[in-house]
DNA sequence: GAAGGCCTCACCCAAACGGGTGAAATTGAC
DNA sequence: GTCAATTTCACCCGTTTGGGTGAGGCCTTC
């Protein structure tokens, strides 16, 4: 993040340099005042742009991160959240119990557990509950 | 998110106020003039932050359309949608009937109908698949 | 008016789910 | 070494769900 705002700091510089250029060389002189503020106005409307939408973008992709604050707070143990992660792909408890390699009564234990600290009856409202959390997707 | 925003356009203020403290203490000269151009510079940048930022902001959330395209492809009907949205929120087929001034033997049909529509076995499935064509959230 | 889609409802059945109790083995922390 | 948490599994119970068949009423299209 630091690195991405002396990027952005280093373009401003070399966009001041290249103003300055065009102010002392061709524009000022030949095309007047006028047109030269106009320039900046344009360029840096265009800067502030594509500044805000590189920024944006890069915010809009945190899904790697699985919000470890609010795991914590709930208190979720890591064989919950795997059934849980398998529980949102929509898996029977069967299936989610072969492919963690247990049996279907310990999966049910794990997610009646986890239901209870997440506070909620069913797998629907499981799901919305990790997603609003940022826990998975 | 507006925070950010506003937090990276303070930073590149100060940036600007850096260099032009920098231009003004080696380059003197038309001081009026560059205070003008300065202003304009930011000005235009800001607006072009904000722009952008309305903008991007609206186009990363289109929860309202409700995908009328794929809608229409899997063949889904009004009363269907209805009864997905309510089963997506984690309500369960009971409640959906309550709600919906239905019989629960209604809402089992209309999702028995659904699902097939899906192609999917069961409810997370089902939440999964519409949020992935983008009908729903 | 026949055909097809939609909405409604009923009945049945097997599977899945949710919730409760209990308990053993393992692990990590104190 | 003890205590707490975690992970594993079992049994029971009632409810929910998914899927199948059938059927009546309504509306639009042909």
């Amino acid at each position: 993040m630091k690195k991405t705002v002396l990027l952005y700091g280093f373009i401003l510089a070399l966009v001041l340099i290249g103003l300055k250029t065009i102010e002392y060389k061709w524009l000022v002189r030949d095309l007047g005042q006028h047109l030269y503020v106009f320039l900046v106005a344009v360029l840096f409307m265009l800067l502030g742009i594509w500044f805000s939408y590189h920024l944006l973008t890069k915010k809009h992709a945190p899904q790697a991160d699985t919000n470890e604050a609010a795991i914590k707070a709930l208190g979720l143990s890591n064989r919950e959240l795997e059934i849980l992660n398998k529980l949102a792909e929509g898996l029977t408890n069967q299936q989610i119990a072969e492919v963690s390699f247990v049996s279907i009564n310990t999966v049910k234990t794990h997610l009646k557990n986890a239901f209870m600290k997440l506070e909620v009856n069913n797998r629907t409202e499981a799901v919305n509950k990790l997603r609003q959390l940022n826990i998975i997707r």
